[in-house]
RNA sequence: GGACUCAUAGCUCAGUUGGUUAGAGCGUCGCCCUCACAUGGCGAAGGUCGUAGGUUCAAGUCCUACUGAGUCCACCA
């Protein structure tokens, strides 16, 4: 006999064996030539972070697949690690440092660097420990950081390598700035939103006519104190005789000329555009076809600088509105019309990112997407669910050069050095020194005095490496914690890795990225399979945000439901986008209380945990028992083969199913008195050992400590093997016949309430089939049906079965016929028949004619036809003892 | 401007490669504190599967158009 308390308490076995997986190291995976590996590598959290609700979810779905793997056989490794990921990271120190009233350049950089890895050091933890108490089945010894030493030696030997090849190269383009962050960010990190903004016409006055003017539309009326030219379409005849016309650009009376390019779209505005090469990347490739003039007018915190004329320091809104109020006064400014556009805002401070030209690094794309594009046609690579390849080729065969470089201080430094230039300088001299370790001297002219790029790489140009990466890559530089383990052999053994899990938002900044340089320094593909799940959204389909105060705390509802309810409950949820509230996390933590009462009842009555049921005789028992068997068998292989689909949720609703609605409500109900049989308690035993097993992956901490007291210090769940799935085991005719019998006793059931049955009044009723095949399992099982029936205070006292007998039955003291689907009265009873009777009448003619159909019987399948045929002549014979039953009754 | 997704019970969603009577949870309404569980048990009500066509012996499922909701991509200033 075991005590276990009624109520689960989730609080305490969470914290107890999420410390005792930890501390035992249960996770770990090492070499090992007898098992296959299963290896996932985790979106690396950033440091910043703390667990949110996608996270929960992102990191159970993980938690499912490897817990699931692990005890299916393979060498899991499920490989940890954060991300330093630059802007985030130092964004959250400058708001701290903002707070002593200062800015990162008033401290400077070193000063910074040492802020940041202080706080690093003390908070970089808190979201493993948070994925701790999730239950995540980390191999949290290989726990790595994208700035831990071996792992910046893998950064820096990538970019060297790709410089070498050519694939890196340093130039001046219009790049997406951000005016707050102040650096440059990649076409991915700019996020376009459609904003109502304006268009505003303004007037070019001609420079040999003052009164005449051309109107060009701009949303950016600032940008005109940087115009180089006016384009027109050349083909536009409304402007042909203008081309080469000289206009002057208002307020800082600039002379441009107008200009022909194919790009003008005639339709849009005036078909006159202003053409500002500095500020637009469209306008930037019109002036090196033109040979343009290219005019700066802010700094890099979005302030006019002097060739803004009067309007030298102001901030760019600012200026617009001063712009566009000075050009009304000179009766320039046409008219405003409002107009939507798409406005780039920086992915990490949400600041309107201004296009602007700098000098950055970049990376080739287009010879590094090849053999990646290639890799998933030829479905060596596959998405789940698959629709999102198309958007995936999408991006790659369009793919742009990716700029690499940012001007903040978090991140790792760009592995180059400048010669300062002395007297010795060579035209060498010019060339970036690329090195992995710092040089001493020039390599041209000898000069010591060298200077590193200011520089750091985007945070993306370390996580793309991630899957290799952590795994010792480029050397055996990662010892693990068995010293057995050398980083190569780690690498050989479990890379590529088997599948990863993330957002479609992440497709193009990592997913995408991580397969170019897998097959870039790998030479080989870096996962086979990718899963791609929903966003998690409040009930009004809103994205959780701070800012819109809908967030829920999935440690909040690991603290109120348990970790196993927050698991459980998420993934229930999970066919598409999450829609969350708090009240639906009650369904994972009413499980949970299930499982652990029908396991208390269980432990009750049990006193022993060691069983085998392959070796028990199926045709020695009872038709609940051989159901019951063949529903657990079923259910895995359901299970089984949803998993196998990513289908997270059909697998956990097939396990409620089986678990709450087959075993909890039938089973143990109706063997509740038959503790003593020997068998019974062999059957019931296997069956909750299996579904602990099977539950597991979902809710690892539930079972894991019912496990412990079944067991006793035995193997810890996560470490036992997953049932095996046996054909033998399904009973298709139990299945079948059981069904039958719940009917009958649901329908038993139904007289209380419909007759308002007091509970010490029985009912004698009698039940009534028109098949003899059921009429027969009837009979066979009446003790059984009387059982059940009991518990609603009925008793079935004719054992008379076959609706031939019902006229009979009806004639004595019979209250009721209970037919499979119904309670019968018996004063409605004749009435009921005819119509069914005709009802019957009607299928059987719709039949018929269908079974007459040329067509039908050709092209159907012949099984289809045969069942059809079947189900006819059942229909005739039930049409035939209906008329005489009605004769009988009348 | 392209691409994609969704629309099934009051709500949130399942529904396999088309195949007997479209399912679950929550909510609602009855009845039960029965010796594992009231975070429980039993029962009931509730659906013209977004609209209109088409393919088929057979459509919630496949095709087309439309309507509505959402997402992503794109250099229309």
């Amino acid at each position: 006999m075991t005590e276990l308390s009624a109520r689960f308490n989730f609080n305490e076995v969470d914290e107890k064996w999420s410390k005792y997986w930890v501390d035992q190291n249960l996770f770990h995976a090492h070499v090992n030539p007898q098992k296959k590996p299963y290896t996932i590598v985790i979106p690396p959290p950033n440091v910043t972070g703390i667990l949110h609700m996608g996270h929960a979810f992102n990191n159970t779905l993980q938690d499912i697949m490897m817990r699931y793997q692990r005890m299916r056989g393979f060498e899991a490794l499920w490989m940890p690690g954060t991300d330093h990921a630059g802007i985030a990271t130092q964004n959250v120190i400058e708001r701290q440092i903002a707070k002593e009233g200062k800015t990162r350049y008033d401290i400077g950089r070193e000063e910074m660097l040492s802020r940041l890895w202080d706080w690093k050091k003390i908070y970089g933890d808190t979201i493993i420990n948070q994925l701790k108490k999730l239950g995540a089945s980390c191999d949290w010894g290989r726990t790595r950081f994208t700035m831990d030493e071996g792992y910046c030696r893998a950064v820096s030997g990538a970019f060297i390598s790709l410089y070498k090849k050519g694939l890196i190269y340093q130039g001046e383009y219009i790049i997406n700035w951000c005016p707050r962050c102040q650096t440059a960010l990649s076409d991915e990190e700019a996020e376009h939103r459609e904003l109502q903004g304006n268009l505003y016409y303004l007037r070019y006055p001609f420079q040999d006519d003052p009164n005449g003017f051309i109107v060009v539309a701009t949303t950016r009326p600032e940008t005109m104190l940087g115009d180089s030219a006016v384009a027109v379409n050349p083909k536009d005849k409304r402007y042909q005789k203008y081309i080469g016309k000289i206009l002057v650009v208002p307020l800082v009376n600039r002379a441009i000329r107008i200009i022909a390019d194919e790009f003008v779209d005639s339709q849009f505005g005036t078909g006159a555009v202003k053409v500002t090469p500095a500020h637009d990347p469209n306008d930037f490739a019109m002036a090196k076809r033109h040979q343009l003039e290219f005019v700066n007018i802010m700094n890099p915190n979005a302030i006019l600088n002097g060739h803004a004329g009067p309007f030298e320091g102001m901030d760019r809104f600012e200026a617009r509105e001063a712009i566009v109020e000075e050009l009304r006064q000179l009766k320039l400014l046409e008219k405003i019309e409002p107009h939507a556009h798409a406005v780039g805002h920086c992915y990490r401070c949400h600041t309107v990112v201004e296009p602007y030209l700098s000098k950055q690094w970049f990376v080739k794309m287009k010879p590094l997407a090849k053999p990646a594009i290639e890799a998933v046609r030829k479905g060596r690579i596959k998405f789940h669910p698959s629709r999102w390849t198309k958007v995936y080729f999408h991006w790659m065969e369009n793919i742009n050069d990716w700029c690499i470089s940012r001007q903040i201080w978090w991140g790792h430094r760009i592995p180059v050095w400048y010669c300062g230039g002395d007297d010795h300088c060579t035209l060498a001299c010019k060339e970036p020194i690329v090195s992995e370790t710092t040089p001493t001297r020039c390599p041209h002219c000898g000069s010591a005095n060298l200077r590193q790029d200011e520089d750091v790489l985007d945070t993306w140009f370390s996580s793309w490496l991630w899957p290799f990466a952590t795994l010792g890559w480029p050397l055996s530089t990662h010892p693990t914690e068995d010293r057995s383990d050398s980083g190569k052999q780690d690498l050989d053994y479990f890379y590529p890795t088997s599948s990863l899990f993330t957002a479609p938002e992440i497709i193009f900044f990592w997913v995408a990225r991580m397969m170019m340089a897998g097959f870039e320094f790998m030479g080989d593909i870096p996962f086979t399979d990718v899963y791609i799940h929903g966003t998690v959204r409040d009930m009004k389909g809103r994205k959780m945000s701070k800012s819109l105060g809908n967030v829920i705390d999935p440690l909040e509802i690991i603290r109120e439901y348990g970790a196993d309810a927050l698991r459980f409950s998420l993934i229930l949820n999970s066919g598409q986008d999450l829609f969350v509230s708090k009240e639906k996390f009650e369904v994972g933590r009413n499980f949970a209380n299930k499982i652990w009462n029908a396991s208390r009842l269980i432990l009750m009555h049990v006193d022993r945990s060691e069983v085998d049921l392959t070796t028990i005789d199926l045709k020695k028992l009872d038709l609940p028992t051989r159901w019951i068997i063949s529903r657990l068998h079923t259910t895995l292989n359901r299970v089984d083969r949803a998993l196998g689909r990513c289908r997270f949720s059909e697998a956990e609703n097939l396990i409620y199913e089986f678990f709450w609605g087959d075993f909890c409500d039938w089973y143990l109900e109706l063997i509740k008195d038959r503790w003593s049989e020997k068998a019974i308690e062999d059957i019931v035993l296997g069956i909750l050992k299996d579904t602990l097993k099977m539950i597991h992956p979902f809710m690892p901490f539930v079972t894991e400590e019912l496990w412990a007291t079944l067991h006793q210090g035995k193997n810890p769940l996560c470490r036992e093997a997953w049932p095996v799935f046996s054909r033998k085991m399904i009973n298709r005719s139990a299945e079948k016949d059981m069904e039958i019998l719940k009917g009958v006793v649901t329908c038993i059931r139904n007289i209380r309430v419909q007759w308002n049955v007091n509970q010490n009044e029985r009912v004698a009723c009698c039940l009534i089939t028109s098949f003899e095949k059921e009429a027969a399992l009837l009979s066979a099982n009446l003790t059984l049906l009387m059982n059940m029936a009991r518990l609603a205070n009925v008793t079935i006292s004719k054992k008379s079965t076959h609706l031939k007998d019902a006229a009979t039955a009806l004639a004595g003291d019979i209250q009721c016929l209970i037919p499979l689907g119904g309670v019968i009265d018996v004063g409605k009873e004749r009435e009921r028949m005819v119509n069914q009777l005709g009802d019957q009448q009607k299928t059987f003619q719709g039949l018929a004619q269908r079974l007459r159909n040329k067509a039908f019987l050709q092209k159907a399948p012949k099984e289809i036809v045969s069942k059809e045929k079947e189900r006819m002549a059942v229909l005739k014979a039930k049409i035939k003892e209906l008329k005489s039953v009605i004769s009988g009754l009348g």
